[in-house]
DNA sequence: TGCCACGCCCTTTTT
DNA sequence: GGGCGTGGCA
């Protein structure tokens, strides 16, 4: 704590009122200058906490901060804070004030997929083709006029395309409004619309409520965000924004750092101050950081240093496939791990998503643990959505993504054609399809037998929807599972997916038992209703920082947050940077520039980048080259290296000194079969000649795989005849005894590492059973 | 009319 | 690797 409150540049601005404008370069104390300004109104200046806002972009950011104020404050004073997400915070005005711009209590969020599920529907209504206007392009252009403040009428017609982007989205914002919902645009264009609206009262309540508003990443913020902000410090203009022009990755999202120069015309009297030391990072990870940046144009001229000492070069480290990565993955946090570093200190990047199959695999055999941050995986499973979509329908009935979505889940033979006639009445009518439920006198061509089975769901949900009045969330949810006849549907199943399915739904009942708890604490009412905002609002579904694990995440994921070790994985070209299907121009490039300066700048001490040869990744394999961004890297501080695997399937120029020396030889090309051997990859600052300076490839702790094979416990599995997809799974092997929580005891048959590792066991009274390794506990 | 299986196509980052 | 659409079959 000492060192936050010595903090010069934290001390200077602390006190200070009016606007004021921060340029923090990476590790320079952005997120510190924020909590301390906050821990010092309150303190000192006695400002209520209740009266302080204080917006970040992600909830891990959001989460972080709050932490770090507990630290300072006291949970006590710091639960009346206002800290969030714009959209958590937005939600949480609107929730209070949403009257006031014709909001029902009832809203629902749609996420991606339900905007997505509307604007397909739209396509259909206006017969558009949806091969020449995909769905997906659609919404992204409807989302950047949302993002800019304006409307379908006041859009500018280029082109044919503008119309057409004009024609869904008008109609796309009546499917929002009919069905009582809104997008994550909306939330902040409810609330500016709110505070801008001066013949009401509750735009001036909020700008009262707030005294002092701060902003972190403000680089982040777009149009309407920033014209929110520009409304809430309209009166006192006690608004603080912390930003680095140069971690702006968030630009496809309509981000513009131009708000940053905005800011300074409409605050004239702003005080600009710039934060240039990086107090993070070792002298090693600041050069390679500032060599990553200094290519970028356009930046605000700023120079980051260090007092602190090289400390270790960063890595790079020469994979064979994305499974030898993992290997080299694990075997450093291993290593780590060793040397006494917490867990929580060590993370993994990677640009996508899709990365981080493999890693979970390998992390999972070895039985480390690790939490996945973001990734919305969970509740993007089909059987988690289907029932949010009966809870939403529960409180609001009018949503008709959600009633489309399980209308004929589980299977009650009301199929397609019965649908489309049921929507074109809807549309025809101009009600929503749960209206028009009520009027299927109406629509003479839906057949006597499919209009019964309608008006048995509309009789179920009837009955739901009462229940949802009166009953807590997690009977709801049991009344939905049982009545809609989804649990027994499961259950006849009984497949491994299926009883996967049913354990994930249970596992959907205690985290609304999580939220009803966390609720209660916080003195707040547990409603369905808080419970479906708070799912739609928080894509990751970490239950908390629990001691003990590693960090996997995106670099996105990654922004605001350091660690003591960071690998970074995937450093090839097109996988980062990333280039889709898009030939992608030199703004995408310079935002993976960013991007990578912000990857970079997370660790503390040690950096590991690793890259490989080949990779498989959306069912293909890709061969790639050695990201550019290495070669942006001063030569000095890096430390070139490759797995075993690498150095011996390329043949590469690797001098091995601890195998006796030129064991690899440079014999290119040697290697059999497709691919060929690839030069390896020779920084662009170092003398061609001086491939004896490349540091010997370090042993892995543990020997590479090859492809297809898994981190098998060869010997224990020698006599095991069965699948020849075999590896241990969180300690559980052969012969072990498991409790299950619906077979009760059994004993493990075998073992396979699919996706997720699986363990068929024999269970007494129910024979042999596939299931998830993870939902098995070992008995005691 | 509805169900199921197969095959094709797309494949980012967050709220 | 998975979601979605199409086409064949009950």
């Amino acid at each position: 704590m000492d060192a936050e409150l010595n903090s010069p540049q934290a001390d200077a601005v602390a006190h200070i009122r009016g606007p004021l404008l921060v340029f923090a370069g990476a590790g320079s104390g952005k997120t510190r200058v924020i909590t301390f300004r906050i821990a010092n109104l309150v303190a000192r200046e006695r400002v209520p906490p209740y009266r302080i806002l204080a917006v970040t972009f992600t909830n891990k950011a959001a989460g972080e901060m709050r932490h770090r104020l507990e630290g300072i404050l006291g949970a006590e004073i710091a639960r009346d804070l206002w800290v969030g997400t714009f959209h958590a915070t937005c939600a949480k005005l609107l929730r209070r004030y949403g009257d006031a711009v014709g909001l029902e209590k009832n809203i629902i969020i749609y996420d991606g997929a339900d905007q997505k599920a509307v604007v397909t529907r739209v396509l259909r209504e206006l017969d558009l083709d949806e091969k020449r206007f995909a769905p997906r392009a659609m919404l992204a252009a409807i989302h950047k006029e949302k993002q800019e403040g304006r409307g379908p009428d006041e859009m500018s017609l280029d082109d044919y395309s503008a119309e057409m982007v004009k024609k869904v989205y008008a109609r796309y914002e009546e499917h929002l409004r009919a069905a009582n919902a809104v997008d994550f645009e909306d939330l902040i264009l409810r609330v500016v619309k709110l505070l801008e609206d001066d013949t009401r009262i509750e735009g001036e309540t909020i700008r009262r409520r707030f005294e002092f508003v701060l902003v972190d990443e403000f680089q982040d913020t777009n149009a309407v965000q920033y014209r929110m902000l520009r409304a809430l410090a309209r009166d006192h203009h006690n608004l603080c924004v912390v930003g680095d022009d140069d971690q702006s990755i968030y630009r496809w999202r309509g981000a513009d750092v131009r708000n940053i120069r905005g800011f300074k015309k409409d605050f004239p009297e702003t005080l600009v101050v710039k934060l240039e030391q990086n107090y993070r990072s070792t002298g090693h990870i600041v050069k390679a950081a500032l060599g990553v940046i200094a290519p970028s144009k356009e930046r605000e001229p700023k120079e980051l240093w260090t007092a602190n000492e090289d400390g270790l070069p960063v890595e790079m480290i020469a994979t064979k496939d994305e499974r030898d990565e993992a290997a080299h993955v694990v075997a450093v946090i291993d290593e780590t791990r060793k040397k006494g570093i917490d867990p929580r200190q060590i993370a993994v990047f990677y640009r996508i998503h899709a990365q981080s199959r493999v890693l979970e695999e390998a992390l999972r055999a070895v039985n480390m643990p690790y939490q996945i941050v973001g990734g919305t995986k969970f509740y993007e499973r089909a059987e988690i959505k289907d029932a949010l979509s009966y809870l939403r329908l529960a409180v609001n009935p009018k949503s008709d993504v959600d009633l489309l979505r399980v209308v004929n889940v589980p299977a009650r033979g009301i199929g397609a054609t019965t649908l489309d006639r049921l929507t074109t009445l809807a549309t025809l009518e101009n009600m929503s399809v749960w209206q028009s439920l009520g009027h299927l006198d109406k629509a003479g061509d839906i057949a006597a037998a499919a209009r019964k089975r309608l008006v048995a769901f509309a009789d179920m949900m009837r009955d739901i929807q009462a229940a949802a009045r009166t009953a807590p969330a997690t009977e709801v949810l049991a009344m939905i599972l049982d009545k809609s006849g989804y649990r027994t549907a499961l259950e006849a199943e009984n497949t491994a997916e299926s009883d996967a399915r049913l354990e994930n739904l249970a596992e959907l009942a205690g985290s609304i038992g999580d939220y009803e708890a966390e609720a209660s604490a916080a003195g707040e009412p547990a409603t369905l209703e808080g419970f479906l905002e708070r799912v739609s609002l928080q894509a990751d579904t970490d239950a908390g920082d629990q001691g003990g694990k590693i960090t996997l995440m995106t670099v996105h994921g990654a922004k605001g947050l350091e660690f003591d070790t960071v690998l970074l994985t995937g450093m090839e070209e097109e996988m980062f940077p990333y280039r889709g299907f898009d030939p992608g121009g030199e703004e995408e490039m310079e935002e993976e520039r960013r991007l990578a300066y912000v990857a970079i700048t997370r660790a503390r001490r040690r950096l590991v980048m690793t890259h490989t040869e080949t990779r498989q990744i959306f069912g293909t394999t890709r061969w790639g080259r050695p990201s550019r961004f290495f070669g942006d890297l001063p030569a000095a501080t890096m430390k070139q290296g490759a797995t075993r695997a690498a150095s011996a399937g390329a043949r590469v120029a690797y001098v091995d000194r601890s195998s006796g020396g030129g064991g690899y030889g440079s014999a290119y090309g040697s290697r059999g079969g497709g691919g060929g051997g690839r030069e390896p990859w020779r920084h662009p600052q170092a003398p061609a000649a001086r491939t004896e300076a490349f540091d010997a490839p370090p042993r892995p702790a543990r020997p590479a795989v090859d492809p297809g094979e898994r981190f098998v416990d060869r010997e224990f599995f020698a006599d095991d005849g069965g699948s020849d997809d075999v590896g241990s799974a969180g300690g559980l092997r052969r012969g072990a005894k498991v409790v299950h929580s619906r077979f009760g005891e059994g004993e493990v048959r075998r073992v396979e590492a699919a996706a997720e590792p699986m363990v068929v066991a024999f269970f007494p009274g129910w024979g042999e059973k596939k299931i998830l390794a993870r939902f098995l506990k070992i008995a005691s």
